[in-house]
DNA sequence: GCAAAAGTGTTGGGGGTACACCCATGT
DNA sequence: ACATGGGTGTACCCCCAACACTTTTGC
């Protein structure tokens, strides 16, 4: 924040959001189909401009309802990092804020034919090749996938992606989607319920599915993230993702 | 990236630099004392308005040259996050992207008169309220720190505090800076060198100091980082700090 | 010789992996 | 009865904390 003396360069910032969730046994993310050029067609990230008078994580949060029809977001919504000004959008300088968003598998809105279509698109598909993104969404994608892995480790976030009760195998499914890898039933068992203040027994089991009937959890109160504030590590030692 | 109707806000964008060293035993952050309102004679971090054409990394870096007298920044230096625009500047909506600088205890310039004079200030002074900060710059500090301390469990960055050679020593007295514990030299002997990838072996030793020799060592060239790309997690399991 | 710092050996324990085994439900 | 998934017990092993001990310098 030094004054210098040229007047101060102006920049259109943008917020985007790489909304995932865990779907089908993988990893899924929110994008939209561009109705407009530059990229007319092209998926992309939700996001927009933001306007005056709001914060990052504001913007952030009224885009996605504005493009998926939640009232308010569900899950833990924070900010992943910034990209630009330059060379990422043909009609100019152009910085984005990403941001990233881990919910559970919401239904987003079925737009009208006037609206950007926004739907579930699976990650690897992306990172594949077989999906292309609009400007250098797929470098934002890349990055926010690499975080959520990483947070999984020390976190308590995994329970951002499952709904408001959980079974241990649920949570499981969600490390395994994102790390892409198979953890044992058994010692994932002891390591999420043996943590302290991570989970809490609700006391009520499942039913109606095949097998044993299952403890349902939700997150404990030590763990849930206190609003704007750094999300604890609450899993100490970590819980280890497999070496690649 | 949504198109929106109304007229893109812009903003203008500043980035600031926390420039962190271990100096005296302690970790202390390059501060600049401003010259102007707001906050005049207040401390603040280095930064500057981003400049048309300039990516964010290259402004980072320009700023720190102009106010430092270093010719190119040694250390290493990265994305810390975004903050604003609302509220952090009486003047109006400014936008920050925060970087964090790990470096060696490099000599600040001098400044003449006009100039605003940068130097070392250790960090737990600013934290204690000893000394206030401009603007939001002292939340900014806090998370740098935070983001520090958890970077020098698993990746390499421990060496960017260092010179080029340095001893296991030097490199153990980082870790208890920025972590603000003390360590066991064996263990962390054994760790640091035990670490595939981790350290090279210069064969070249210490002279003059008290007590035995000391090999001096590198970073080995795998767990260099590569110009952009993220740093590679070498430290696995990772090195943990005592809990606090 | 003595202090100081570098570096090695060794031991005990916590937590991870792997896997055998038992439990409770749907069909 | 059987399949399916939930949950517990246990053996082994690696790595870390703790600390005794040796090595190599300066004074």
């Amino acid at each position: 924040m030094t004054e210098t003396h040229p007047a101060p360069a102006r920049f259109p910032v943008t917020v985007d959001v790489v909304a995932l969730t865990v779907r089908d046994g993988g990893l899924n993310v929110l994008l939209i189909t561009r109705l407009i050029d530059p990229f007319r067609g092209r998926l992309a990230l939700p996001g927009g401009f933001i306007l005056a008078g709001e914060e990052l994580l504001e913007a952030a949060g009224r885009e996605l309802a504005e493009e998926t029809g939640v009232g308010h977001h569900p899950g833990h919504l924070e900010q992943l990092g910034s990209y630009g000004p330059k060379g990422r959008d043909p009609r100019g300088d152009v910085l984005t804020v990403a941001h990233l968003l881990l919910a559970p598998d919401f239904p987003v809105l079925a737009a009208g034919s006037d609206a950007e279509h926004a739907a579930w698109y699976p990650v690897r598909h992306v990172l594949n090749g077989d999906l292309q993104l609009a400007f250098d969404h797929e470098r934002i994608l890349t990055d926010a996938v690499e975080r959520a892995k990483s947070k999984l480790e020390y976190s308590p976030l995994a329970a951002a992606f499952c709904g408001d009760e959980f079974t241990i195998a649920q949570l499981r499914a969600v490390y395994e989607a994102v790390w892409g890898t198979r953890l044992d039933p058994r010692n994932f068992h002891r390591k999420a319920t043996g943590t302290p203040d991570f989970l809490q027994d609700t006391g009520r089991m499942t039913t109606g599915d095949a097998g044993r009937p299952a403890a349902l959890f939700r997150l404990a109160a030590a763990a849930r993230p206190a609003a704007g504030q750094p999300t604890r590590a609450v899993l100490n030692p970590p819980l280890m993702r497999p070496r690649d």
